[in-house]
DNA sequence: GCGTAACCCTACGCACGAGTAGGTATGCTC
DNA sequence: GAGCATACCTACTCGTGCGTAGGGTTACGC
């Protein structure tokens, strides 16, 4: 049920949506639509939740914390990209809608919120190992970057279909762990005086 | 009076944007609203094409060509912070809102195609520089998760008033210019076998 | 066979907002 | 000052789509 929800949203984007087409899709008139599942806005929330558990999941799933840390993030990674390439247009569009749609954008926010703090997490981790420290804010905008990257090769990943999801990983855990493994050792680009 | 436009859209979004509150607030009344600027869609590319403009010119005023690799970068990241800090609520809020709504996804994929561009042709220059060379997919994929991060971190920038942008900017340089840098000399990450 | 209860549908009310028609003031020409 | 154009406004039409009211249908108890 929610599937049929999920796939017209994709597809229209949450105002053009109508009701109506969702209860068609699933094969049910529009009032079973609200006995179940309330209004519009609820029905879009439950969608990004379900999703939104699923990937988490797919990804704490895959990243158990017994692991290395560029493991961790290796397979995190992994997961990530095969969860959006198996939900290609359902997650690449429920989520570039969720981002604009302000009354969604918070519930979207703490979802991020959350990897950006297992990220930071990791890094923080691996920092400490080798005897760094870095600032709490510094970690946090580190964190954003590798994160945002991530986003945008998903997008990138679900609009080019014949991608292969385990190769874009691959790439991005290229970018990620050099640049991360750079901080670790201390390196620092400075800008210019003047 | 594209202005008030900017405003509204931001602060309501797209569709709960209303050519009447737009018009209240340009001091103006909704009919010549329409006979200067025309319908509410093209009013909203009006904008975003202003926007967009004014970006890249901010942008590729700074990164001139001349100047070495890293130089162009950190410049290119310091005039598109210093943008995104100017205009925190404007153009962070409309650049979200086009991300979704897909009559406009179009243009705004336009304008990051020609920011990943750029990125790309510099990350190609710097890499032949040094006698590497690098497939195409490849550039354009770090070039994309790059784009992506800075991005990312813009959003995060609008979110934070009291954040600096010119401090922001040093950060993803660091990001940015150390990964890109491990590239350079041919480091890879490999995944584990098995 | 008749009451009734669970279930689902068609068909509507209603609000909201894009786009427009038609009227009014101000300035300009002769 | 009459005619006219320009610039602008108020007040409307009309489509769209969310949410719901009220009617049919099937199954069961008596």
């Amino acid at each position: 049920m929610l599937d049929a929800a999920v796939k017209v949203f994709s597809r229209r984007g949450f105002h053009a949506a109508s009701m109506d087409e969702i209860a068609e899709d699933a094969g049910i008139s529009k009032p079973m639509v609200y006995a179940y599942l309330g209004t519009k806005e609820e029905l879009f929330v439950a969608c990004l939740h379900r999703e939104g558990a699923r990937m988490m999941q797919a990804i704490a799933g895959a990243a158990a914390p017994e692991l290395s840390a560029d493991e961790r993030l290796w397979r995190g990674l992994r997961a990530f990209f095969g969860f959006v390439g198996a939900h290609r247009d359902g997650w690449a569009v429920l989520y570039r809608q969720a981002r604009g749609e302000q009354p969604f954008a918070g519930e979207l926010a703490g979802m991020r919120a959350r990897l950006v703090e297992v990220v930071a997490g990791m890094l923080d981790h691996a920092l400490r190992a080798e005897g760094r420290e870095v600032g709490e804010t510094d970690l946090e905008v580190v964190a954003y970057a590798l994160v945002g990257a991530t986003e945008s090769l998903a997008d990138w990943l679900a609009d080019h279909p014949d991608a292969d999801p385990e190769k874009t990983a691959t790439r991005m855990m290229n970018v990620a762990w050099l640049g991360a493994g750079q901080l670790l050792r201390g390196a620092t680009w400075r800008p210019p005086t003047g």
